[in-house]
Formats: C-alpha cells, structure tokens, sequence
RNA sequence: GCCGAAGUGGCGGAACUGGCAGACGCGCGCGACUCAAAAUCGCGUUCCUUCGGGAGUGUGGGUUCGAUUCCCACCUUCGGCACCA
C-alpha cells in the first residue's frame, strides 16, 4: 500500500522549494501579457484571521490560474502597519507601537507562508517603513504644491480629561463618553488638513472604464451624492448673507423659516439676549450627537428659535432664523431654507413648532392646497401658486424659470451640490506618517524641502496614560528650523490618515526598495493599472474612493498615467464564527487559521473555503463541513497512488468516451467559473471529476491512456485552488517540476459534446414525462415526441392542445 | 434613520440569458468490509400522500405557456455611514 497523503510533510516540502526557486518572482517580460493581480493588504493587527484566508486564497488561485494560461502575473503583498490599534496596544500593555507592529509582521509573514499562495516576497512594501512612509509625505507635498491640501477648522470628538481626539470606537455608549475616563465626550475645533477630493466629484462619478460590481459603483454614487439645484442667498435683517443651497428653487416661495446648524458660524450674531441660553444649550447638546443621529428621519423633531430674522429674497417677506440639530455643517453650507408644504422633514419641524406652511406647488391632480389643514408635505412637481410673477409656470418649467429668475435678479444661480466633503486627513496621533509641515512665525505654513525627507517619527518617546499624541511633547523633534528663514519653528504634530498610505500601496509594490521616487516608472510602465483587485465591500466607500482620487491627482500632476488604478474590482464576503456571528475575541467565536492547518493542511482549508461559500457572501464557519474536502483530497491522493484494478485489454470503449467527456466538460466549467470568481463550484466540479475516475477505475481503465489523460487534467486543474498536493501527485506521477509553470488543459468541445439528452414533457408547466432523444433533435421531432407522450397525455386529456411551446434542447410544454 | 446586499432541504450551497429546483458536499439512515470499532466503499435522503398525485426557493400580491430568476409591497439578517482598518 502506497505512503498516506500527510499535508504537513509535503506542504512544508513544496513551500521550501518554491522560495527557494523563486518560483513566484514577477519580473518584466515584455512578450508575455502582463497580469496585476492585487488582493487588499492586510492590517498588522498580529494574527492572520480565517477571514484574510477567505479572501487571499481564492484569489491566489485565480492569480495561479491566470499564471498557467499564460499571464506574466504579479501577486504581491505587504502590510498595512500604521494606525490606532498599536497605540491601543502601547497604552495597554506598555510596548512600543513599533515594536508591536514588527512583531506582529513577523508573526503574519509566517501565517502568509503557510497559505502556499504565490506571493512574490522581493515585492513586500510595509507602510511604517522609513522607506515607504517617505514617499507618503511626497506625495502630501505634491497635494499641497498642487492646490490640493488646505488647512480649514474642523471638529473633532474630544475628550476633556484626557486631553485627546477620540476616534469613533473610542467612543462608547449612547451617552457618549470616553472608553478610557468615561468622561462625556465634547466637540473641539481643530485646525486640520483637508485634501480637495470633491475637486474630483464629478470625475469620480464615471465608472464607463471600470469592471467593477454594480453595487460598488451605486454605493460609491449615493456617497459623492451628487445633486443640482440652485444657490440662494438669504440676508439676515442685519443684511449679513445667509447662502443656501436648494434642490428645489420653484419652492422658494413658500419658504417661510430658515434653519442652520448649530455650529453655524452666524448662529452667534442672530441670537437676541432672550434666547441666548436656550440656545446655547441646544447646541451644547446638539454638538454630542453623531451625524447618523442628528440625521435620523424618524426621530422628534427637536430645535431653537435663534430669536433672529432673514428676509425671504422672492417675496420679501421676514422670516425667522432657527437651528436645528438635522443640518449638519458638513453638508451644503450648514443653512436650509425650510419649505414645509412640501418637504416633510420641514413640514413636521412647522407641525412640531407652530410655523408657517404655505403651498406653493399644486401637484397634478390636486385641485387646492391649505396649509392650515395640510397633513403632510407634498414633494411632488407641479404648477407654481403663491410665486409672484411665477405663478402658474407649469411643473416641466419650473426648475428653470427659477433659476433664471434668481440669477436675473443677482440673488441665486444654478448650482451642483456634493454629499462628498473634502477628505480630512489630519489625526493628532503618534503612529502615523508625520504631516511634513513646519510652522515658522516669519514664514507662516513651510513645506518641508523633498530632499529632507523622511521626516522620521522619533522612537524614544514617552506613553502618557491619557493616551495624549507623544509628538506634542516632544520638544526636540518638535523643534526644528524653519527651512526658509532659518530661524526656529515648529513641527506639525499631526500625522496622516492611514487611507493616505493604503491610497498607494499598489505602486510600492513594483518597486520597494527604489529610492529615487515613490516607484520606479519602468515597473509602473509594464505592470500599471492594477488587472484585478479584492478586497471586501466595506471599502466601498472610502478607500475605493479615496485611492481613485489619489490616482488622478497622479495622473493630473504628471506623476502617473490612465484614468483609473484597479480596472476590475471584485468582493468577498465576511467569514463569521460558527455563531454566526461577527468573529472577535471578546466572543471567544475566533478561527485560528494556523489550528485548522495543522488539522487539516493548507489544502483542505484553501479547498474548503472555496468549496463550502459562496465567495461573494462568505457565511458562518462550519467546523464538520471540511471533512468533506479532506475527504475528497484522500480520494485523489489513492486514485492516483492506487492503481489497481487495471485491465488495459479490457477497456469499455463507453466508458472511456464517458470520462472524457465528464473531463473536457469539467475543463469547460471550472475554466469558466475560475473566470467568474465562482470557486465553489469549482471545487465541486473537480469532485465530479474524481467520483467519475474513481468508478472507472472500477470499471478496469486505470491505467489506460484515456484514464492518464484525465488524471493529468485534474492534477493541472487542481494546481490553482489546491498547489501543494497538485505539486507532489504531478512529481509522484513523473510529470516535470513545477506543475505551476504547466499550460493550462486545452478544452475540445467535441470531446465535450452529449450524445444524448433529456427532453422535458410539461402539460400547463408542470413537468409529466422525460424523454431521452439524440442530442441534435430538431424542434419538429421534439414536439412529435412531446405529444406523442403517454404520461403527458392522461393531463391533456380529450383537449386539444391551444399551444406547444418548444424550448430547444431542453423542453416542450404542451398548453390546453 | 439613510445607502447597499442577502434570504433555496436538518446544514453549507448549485441552478449560464425566464425553461427538469436541490448539482457537489456535510449530517442522517441502511448495507458491505471487520471479532468489534474507526477509516473506507455502495445505496438512499425536500415535505406530505389514499402511491394517482399534491405542495415547495423569507411573506403577500402581480406579469408569463412557464418565475429561485422579472415587477410591487412587506419581514428578517448582514455591510457601510467619513478618526477601526
């Protein structure tokens, strides 16, 4: 009896030899086409989670598929090493974040390994490098060069007894308080950095070159939340100008209160005395609130009247001032005209506070309108009333005639509003790349020159329990020369938003140790654009957003090429804990990766994540349903080690044309499903193919060409999803070293062909018969057949057929 | 709350453009092998049934000769909501 399938003896064995051949190194090969396979970098967060299995696996065998089809592929990967979580780890268990984060690397390099995928490690870029983080603050010096980076004040969530920026998870509880003092969190203006994205809006909308899923590209859409409508100024009775933005200027007549934000900046000068402490109450309030809350529809409507008053620019009518925690300052300019008739969040506020509702629209089919009685508001297009000059302009013409109007009269114009704001980039935290700015008194905001950077974070720095930014107290890296004038000035303390780094971590990789630039352009000539990305649909939003813009800020300045950094997109699902529920290790529902390799192998575990999912759904972790690839790898294992039972001059002509067909359909099917990311039935259709060879083999044909032929496409098809134990049955069988740089299996559709298939009978849709018929049957002998049927006619009956619906090659349904 | 996605046997899932619902597995049942067990192999396995058939893809309606697939409404679960990454 041949030796077992032991996965920790080979897998071992294959890994070592593959490094040590460099089997998987990418290099330029100008004659062969170029494949840039990107999988999400992983966060440095110390252990490989089941879930980056999830994701990395299946796409390294689509990577190694494309590899054999002839693709010069590159599947690089790095990590994503700065942000919150090593500080987390620094105050909590009192190391260092750099040393946290190495170790973890460490750890994540060896777990990467034992996935057996074909990364090429010469291309591994870490983002808290020196080296890398260097060309991160070139490129902030390019935004800034290039218009892109301003300073403006912005809030942040603060925590007054701490003396630090929370960021949301630190945040914690309805109440809002610090999770480390539980001290109630409060609002701080900061002065901040801000890239322009929203420069970037409209370009950002156009998905026409991209490969990317219809929910991605409507999720990104419903973020930049483009709308047009029309700019109106307002003036308060001190005549200070109030500007809105409206969607919907054929309203604008009926208008009759105003509503800012809180943080409003006029807020403070149209307060009158009576109101002043109402008012600033509310807004002390107001300001604890996150935007999901303050946005929320359902809630009461809860607000002040500032005690002040504008003037309606249409009709000239005085109309008061109220804040309301609803508008937020990040949307449109933090002012709305509120129009209740027919807006509902509006109309309810009225409703709630006694104010005026006056219609000036009559949708059609509504004959009049009071406002007195109204119950709702009314949204729809339609004539204008009550609009001075406009009165009766009919629906279709309304937008317009406003919007001329207004500008006829310098009191408005057409405008385009963006739910996307501008990209805040600034955080007051230690472990991050450091804004290179210095602050000089004489020279105000002084980008640090290109050839001094790296500006380095300095390493002895001391941990304050309050979790306060390092930076700030650190006066000798604080400290420094302004670059211009030579005198003494400050450092900026802020580091970057780590989406900064991850923004271009794809042009790291072609190049990590070039020094002369972010990448070196011969690489990015070749390998650029990224061919297929990964990653989950959580980054929808933000980092797909965030590296797209960063992509055309390159592009812009010269600096890259092509409209777009990832041409096609795809996303994985979310493995859970076998709860079903969210992994984590407060639940004590985490699967360790490394534990299910050493059960199963790296194989199985590859295999099983491919085969037990739907990989764009992912779903719970079921601990019993590998049994059922481990399984399967057995069979393969003494199918191809076992060769008993041959009888080479007995061979069944049927059931060699049998397997061969199952083969070439199976090439067919799991080409195809490779193709489309479905690795599932990838899986399942290599089952197929085993189950079919292990019952020739009972007929007698091991051994046989046919059967030889068959086996070396599963092994070659198995090498993708499956390397190691492809590798070694491919060495076992005597094949040539490596199975990796084998071609793909042809597929011939002749040999793939049906002889025969099964024609469904229906009756009224319901299936009554099925008839075996050559392969080839024309629609005429098929409906012969069909009303030929014995079992089909008992449900006609004495009827006659009122029609025959005849589905070639599949069915024919008889109607009576 | 807003934006997006998903609901199919006891379980994971399959079904290409509207055409045989349940491929492939897990589990379970029966059998073979075995002194026995494990492993392995074979057969069966949506539910109900008077064995003719009937019902069935989250719920309720609709379009169609025909709907897991298309349309409308609703329910549940999951992802995101700008300082977790």
């Amino acid at each position: 009896m041949a030796e077992r399938y032991q996965p920790e003896i080979i897998e071992r064995k294959w890994q070592d030899r593959w490094e040590q051949d460099q089997l998987y190194k990418a290099e330029i090969d100008p004659d062969r086409p170029k494949y840039y396979f990107l999988t999400m970098l992983p966060y440095t967060s110390g252990d490989m989670h089941i879930g980056h299995w999830f994701a990395m696996t299946p796409s390294d065998a689509r990577a190694r598929y494309l590899r054999m089809g002839g693709h010069n592929v590159m599947y690089p990967i790095g990590f994503d090493a700065f942000g919150l979580p090593a500080e987390n780890a620094a105050i909590q268990r009192d190391i260092h974040p750099k040393e946290w984060t190495y170790k973890n690397v460490d750890n994540m390099r060896r777990q990467l390994r034992s996935m057996g995928a074909m990364w090429d490690w010469s291309r591994e870029a870490i983002s808290s490098d020196p080296e890398y983080y260097h060309w991160t603050q070139w490129f902030f010096l390019r935004m800034l060069k290039n218009d892109l980076a301003y300073r403006k004040m912005s809030p942040v969530d603060w925590c007054p007894q701490c003396n630090t920026t929370l960021a949301r998870e630190q945040v914690i509880g309805d109440n809002r308080v610090c999770e480390r003092c539980k001290t109630p969190v409060i609002k701080k203006d900061l002065e901040q950095w801000f890239f322009r994205i929203t420069n970037y809006a409209d370009e950002l909308l156009d998905f026409s070159m991209l490969d990317w899923p219809e929910t991605v590209k409507l999720l990104q859409t419903n973020w930049i939340g483009r709308s047009e409508g029309a700019s109106v100024i307002f003036k308060t009775e001190d005549g200070d100008p109030i500007e809105v933005f409206t969607t919907r200027p054929d309203t604008l007549w009926g208008a009759t209160f105003m509503v800012l934000a809180p943080e409003h900046p006029l807020v403070e000068k149209l307060t009158t005395p009576e109101q002043h402490d109402e008012v600033h109450a509310y807004i002390h309030e107001a300001t604890r609130q996150t935007d999901i809350e303050r946005e929320a529809l359902d809630k009461e409507k809860t607000g002040v009247f500032t005690g002040g008053y504008a003037i309606n620019p249409v009709n000239g009518e005085r109309i008061p001032v109220w804040i309301a925690d609803y508008v937020l300052m990040t949307y449109g300019t933090g002012a709305i005209m509120a129009v209740p008739a027919h807006d509902q969040r509006d109309f309810e506020f009225a409703r709630t506070f006694d104010l005026a509702v006056i219609p000036v629209i009559l949708p059609q089919g509504v004959e009049q309108l009071d406002g007195e009685t109204m119950t709702e508001a009314l949204p729809e297009y339609g004539v204008m009333i009550n609009s001075g000059e406009l009165t009766g302009t009919p629906a279709s013409e309304a937008f317009q005639k406003t919007n001329a109007y207004l500008e006829q009269r310098g009191t408005g114009k057409f405008a385009i509003s963006y739910r996307l704001h501008d990209w805040l980039i600034s955080r007051q935290r230690y472990w991050g790349a450091p804004i290179p700015v210095v602050y000089c008194k004489q020279c105000g905001i002084v980008p640090v020159p290109e050839e001094q950077l790296p500006v380095e974070l300095p390493e002895d720095i001391e941990w304050r329990p309050t979790g306060e930014s390092p930076l700030k107290f650190h006066p000798p890296w604080k400290s420094t020369k302004c670059p211009d004038c030579g005198e003494p000035a400050e450092r900026e303390t802020d580091t970057m938003d780590t989406f900064m780094c991850s923004s271009w971590y794809h042009l790291r990789y072609l190049s990590p140790d070039y020094a002369a630039g972010a990448f070196d352009p011969k690489e990015y000539d070749y390998w650029m654009p990224v061919d297929t990305y990964t990653g989950g649909v959580e980054h929808a939003t933000m980092h797909l957003i965030y590296t797209r813009f960063f992509h055309k800020t390159l592009r812009d300045m010269g600096v890259g090429e092509g409209h777009e950094p990832m041409m096609q997109l795809r996303n994985q699902g979310q493995i859970l804990g076998p709860d079903g529920q969210r992994m984590s290790k407060s639940r004590g529902n985490v699967i360790d990766p490394d534990e299910q390799v050493q059960l199963y192998g790296a194989d199985a575990v590859r295999a099983y994540l491919m085969f037990g999912y739907r990989w764009s759904e992912g779903g719970a972790w079921n601990p019993d349903n590998i049994q059922g690839v481990v399984r399967w790898l057995n069979r393969v294992w003494t199918l191809v080690l076992d060769t008993r039972g041959a009888q080479p001059d007995k061979i069944d002509p049927e059931v060699e044309r049998a397997l061969l067909r199952k083969t070439h359909q199976i090439i067919q099917q799991v080409s195809n499903d490779l193709d489309h990311f479905e690795f599932n039935t990838v899986i399942s259709g290599l089952m197929e193919l085993t189950n079919q060879l292990v019952a020739a083999r009972e007929a007698g044909l091991a051994g046989a060409d046919s059967f030889e032929q068959a086996v070396e496409a599963l092994l070659l098809m198995m090498a993708p999803p499956t390397p190691h134990i492809a590798e070694e049955l491919w060495s076992i069988a005597g094949k040539p070293y490596s199975i990796h740089t084998q071609p793909w299996p042809n597929f011939d559709p002749e040999l793939a062909k049906e002889d025969e298939i099964t024609l469904v009978v229906q009756v009224n849709g319901k299936v009554r018969d099925r008839i075996t018929v050559a392969a080839g049957i024309s629609d005429e002998k098929a409906r012969e057949l069909a009303l030929a049927s014995e079992a089909a006619a008992r449900f006609v009956g004495e009827k006659e057929p009122r029609e025959v619906v005849v589905v070639p090659g599949r069915l024919v349904n008889i109607v009576v």
